[in-house]
DNA sequence: TTGATTGTTACCGG
DNA sequence: TCCGGTAACAATCA
């Protein structure tokens, strides 16, 4: 579930339910109670998300730091409390809802300079107007690795998980397996803006849709994919190869998706 | 019980 | 330094 569109959705929902509120923060199982501790009674700022991290700001500069990893989960609620449902490693209450967050992988309290550190290690978020395109292309450039695992690398560029790679790089017809340095600006730019566009949309339906017939109706219809998990393609009708790019599993088509000649 | 899954980091070796 | 490979960890669901 947790792409980058996953996390700025819930930033934007929690700033409105919690700004400027006193939280009560606690572990239900209590493996985070040290933590919960720290930041109990403590009034939230702001919420904020940098790619797939969220950050909750307290006051006195100390954040909570969660990562959803793989399989995390992170649910908003009106009150009242409800009993915790499996590994709700915070329970974050307002006075009027709150926030279980279930199995992160990061999960801890950090200050300024922890904040810092987190904002250096990760690339230009394409959901955030802060960001500067110009970063995660001179990293591309320079590097001999297949675009479809620069694009994911978060330290290069931040937001794209594995649906939307595969997704974006079809839409732009562009081959998941060329190496960074054969990529054009001009070819960047188009990867830049489709994901841009493509998770925001996401973050407005809270689901990945990624075909143009869909995109355009107002009809709400959950996930849909042109290529990701299927055989064959909705544009030529021809063969969808599946490939592993950094043991995850991908998918092209070689037809509309042609590798230029010269690249090996 | 097994396997798959929208993610990331640490460590080692070439 | 860069890159590939491997393992580890996380929780849930079919």
């Amino acid at each position: 579930m947790p792409e980058g569109h996953t996390i700025h959705r819930a930033a934007r929902d929690h700033r409105r339910a919690f700004s400027g509120q006193k939280l009560s923060v606690t572990s239900p199982q209590g493996r985070f109670s040290e933590g919960a501790s720290l930041l109990d009674s403590k009034s939230c700022e702001t919420v904020e998300a940098i790619g797939k991290h969220l950050l909750y700001r307290f006051q006195n500069s100390s954040a909570l730091h969660v990562h959803l990893g793989l399989f995390g989960r992170v649910r908003k609620n009106p009150l009242p409390l409800k009993p915790p449902k499996g590994a709700v490693r915070v329970r974050l209450v307002s006075k009027t809802h709150y926030v279980d967050i279930n199995g992160p992988t990061i999960c801890e309290v950090i200050d300024q300079s922890g904040v810092d550190a987190l904002f250096k290690r990760i690339g230009p978020d394409v959901l955030r107007a802060d960001a500067n395109p110009e970063i995660s292309f001179q990293k591309i450039q320079r590097s001999g690795l297949p675009i479809g695992q620069l694009i994911m690398d978060q330290s290069i560029m931040a937001g794209i998980g594995n649906i939307y790679r595969t997704e974006i790089l079809w839409r732009q017809a562009i081959h998941p397996e060329i190496p960074g340095k054969a990529i054009s600006r001009h070819t960047f730019d188009r990867i830049w803006d489709d994901a841009a566009y493509l998770l925001a949309i996401g973050m407005k339906r809270n689901a990945i849709v990624t075909v143009d017939a869909h995109l355009f109706s107002k009809k709400r219809s959950g996930e849909k994919y042109n290529i990701f998990g299927t055989v064959s393609c909705p544009k030529c009708n021809g063969d969808v190869r599946r490939l592993e790019i950094n043991k995850r599993r991908a998918f092209v088509c070689d037809k509309c998706q042609p590798l230029p000649k010269h690249v090996s």
